[in-house]
RNA sequence: UGUCCUGUGGUGUAAUUGGUAACACGUCUGAUUCUGGUUCAGAAGAGUUAAGGUUCGAGACCUUACAGGACAACCA
């Protein structure tokens, strides 16, 4: 009764797993012991949809104080490399998880190929030569019950023979396979006698060119499990009809057996998630690699700024179970605010620079104090080079201000981010209109940003030194969910021709701050009405290239709207 | 005319295991602010797919519908 209430008032509510996972604690099964494991196919980048299982698997042995294996499911060497095994490897690492051991269900081939020769001596596997097409005629269809195949009945000597000579190399691929003798009838498409081993004179990035047959995912994946002593076997809902053979292997082997639980995989909106349609944007160069910023591959999410933290909290926020479900981008977006506005340093770049001279200001430059993190004490501040003649952004003057607009314009008076007071006095237009420059005075006394006589400024704009800034080259990123808005493309072609042409925008030109190279992660007044910037790790470029974020909020067609009203 | 899974605000996840729906994101107000960000305060928005049933009482249990998804690769 006690031990209710506490854990009532103490413990925040469960996941369909977790309670699964404590009540096999309670009951004493396996020993108390957890034991999971994350067991990608080799065969692709991990993308945002793999951070949730990676996040849900590792969590689950952190929570319970066990175990968590990276298992590498490589039992189709055509489509596996190691590169994949690599990057796979990075990816987990990065987002902050230790794995307990490492393995391959190619580890596991010899003991996999004992145990088929078991299955064949109790009359539970044997060797089928009908073809592929046969096969599936044979198989009939979810509605109409499959018929047993011709060769179902061979003797164990025939099948142990024909299935050593497979082995040995003697039959060329597709010729022949082991098949599972479970029930041809079987409502569940699965059970109708399931393919063991194909044949593949493939070699294989791991076991070279050992094996001449491989075992399909249904006969592997169980028993690796079990080989390793996973607990809880956890994947995706596509695998729910899976589970009746899963068990079927383990019981007929009399192995160790892990529970195979299946949660709802992760779908955000407007982001493609598959990586067969990933594979083809980076094959067929729609993207520069698996790490364009514009995928969502964790590789990709991380050169466009996100953190490790943010996803990981991301995934915590989303929860787990077993509808389909499709999370809002914005949930993802929100997660990487919260964390980089604690952790970004701010800096002042320009995008789209106007000129302002401060007419009344006496030529010697100076430097003033700026913060370089107003939610984190620690960050400190820096110096920035003031002088006469700087740089604002083109938006931030209006030379008809709406009603709503308190940036500069006119007559009007506005802070200089750490700064001074300063205001606009004049402009000058060039023959077409075009605003070339605008004149301003400066107040003295607001040195720093504050006026003695306590007069308050509506707006505060960012600034760059004419003399001291820096050239950078920006680019825009929209995100690749853009590319896929069913609302923007709604018929017809597919997601490759919804691609956006202006998904990377590149403008040069921009002004920053001298001694940007120390910051990771930028933003700046400008810069956060928009989202944040990340310099792009992967550049080579002399110039400094700053990668803008997605658009975390799109603050400005608020502005708009309001100034509408 | 099959088997399995799933239906809770716009989105996602909860609901002490039967006691009359909570949290987060999003949206909208307002306040604060040297970032139109952040922060803070508040509001709107579901009566739980439907219809029956059990019960003093059902989002939870039962029945039947309906809707959505998965399954017929020598892929995983």
């Amino acid at each position: 009764m006690e031990e209710k209430t506490t854990n009532a008032s103490s413990k925040p509510t469960l996941n369909f797993i977790e309670e699964i996972v404590e009540m096999d604690i309670k009951n004493g099964k396996n020993a108390g012991k957890v034991h999971t494991r994350f067991p990608p196919e080799p065969n692709g980048y991990l993308h945002i949809g793999h951070a949730k299982s990676i996040c849900l698997n590792f969590g689950l042995a952190d929570k319970y104080n066990g175990k968590c294996n990276l298992r590498f499911d490589d039992t189709n060497p055509i489509k596996e490399d190691v590169e994949y095994v690599d990057s796979i490897r990075e990816d987990v690492k990065w987002l902050g998880f230790n794995w307990d051991g490492e393995y391959y269900a190619s580890d596991y081939f010899d003991q996999l190929y004992a145990w088929a020769l078991q299955l064949i001596k109790i009359g539970k596997a044997y060797v089928c030569d009908l073809t592929q097409e046969e096969m599936s005629t044979y198989r009939g269809s979810p509605t109409k019950p499959g018929t047993d195949s011709p060769y179902r009945n061979r003797s164990v000597e025939e099948n142990l023979d024909l299935f050593e000579r497979m082995k040995n190399g003697e039959f060329a691929d597709g010729i022949r396979v082991l098949r599972a003798r479970v029930d041809m009838a079987s409502p569940n498409m699965h059970m109708r006698d399931p393919i063991l081993y194909r044949i593949l004179h493939t070699d294989h990035h791991r076991t070279g060119s050992k094996w001449c047959i491989y075992p399909m995912y249904d006969y592997a994946h169980g028993q690796c499990d079990s080989i390793e002593g996973i607990t809880h076997s956890i994947c995706t809902l596509e695998f729910e009809v899976h589970r009746p053979l899963y068990d079927w292997f383990i019981k007929e082997l009399n192995i160790h057996a892990p529970q195979q639980i299946e949660f709802a995989r992760l779908n955000i909106s407007f982001t493609l998630m598959s990586k067969r349609k990933l594979l083809e944007l980076v094959n067929e160069k729609y993207v520069s690699g698996w790490d364009d910023p514009r995928m969502p591959t964790i590789c990709g999410i991380r050169r466009r700024g996100y953190t490790p933290e943010a996803i990981r909290n991301f995934a915590d926020l989303i929860g787990v179970a077993k509808r389909d479900n499709v999370i809002d981008v914005a949930l993802l977006e929100h997660c990487i605010r919260e964390d980089l506005n604690k952790k970004a340093m701010r800096v002042m770049t320009v995008l789209n620079p106007l000129k302002v001279v401060i007419d009344n200001y006496p030529d010697i430059p100076e430097e003033l104090d700026a913060i370089n993190n107003p939610e984190d004490e620690s960050a400190g501040s820096r110096k920035i080079p003031f002088s006469k003649v700087i740089y604002i952004e083109r938006d931030d003057f209006m030379e008809v201000p709406s009603k709503k607009y308190f940036r500069l314009a006119p007559g009007t008076e506005v802070r200089l981010r750490y700064a001074y007071f300063v205001k606009c006095e004049s402009f000058v237009k060039d023959e077409n209109g075009e605003i070339l420059e605008v004149h301003c005075s400066y107040d003295a006394a607001s040195r720093g940003g504050n006026s003695p006589d306590g007069r308050k400024v509506k707006g505060t704009i960012h600034w760059v030194s004419a003399e001291h800034a820096i050239d950078v080259e920006v680019r825009l990123f929209e995100r690749l969910f853009n590319a896929y808005n069913p609302e923007e493309y709604p018929e017809g072609g597919s997601y490759k021709d919804n691609l956006n042409p202006d998904s990377i925008k590149v403008i040069n030109n921009c002004k920053a701050e001298p001694g940007l190279k120390d910051v990771s992660v930028l933003s700046s007044f400008q810069f956060e009405r928009l989202g944040y910037f990340c310099a792009d790790q992967d550049s080579t470029k002399d110039k400094m290239v700053f990668n803008r974020t997605v658009s975390l909020k799109d603050s400005w067609a608020k502005i708009e709207k309001k100034e509408e009203k």
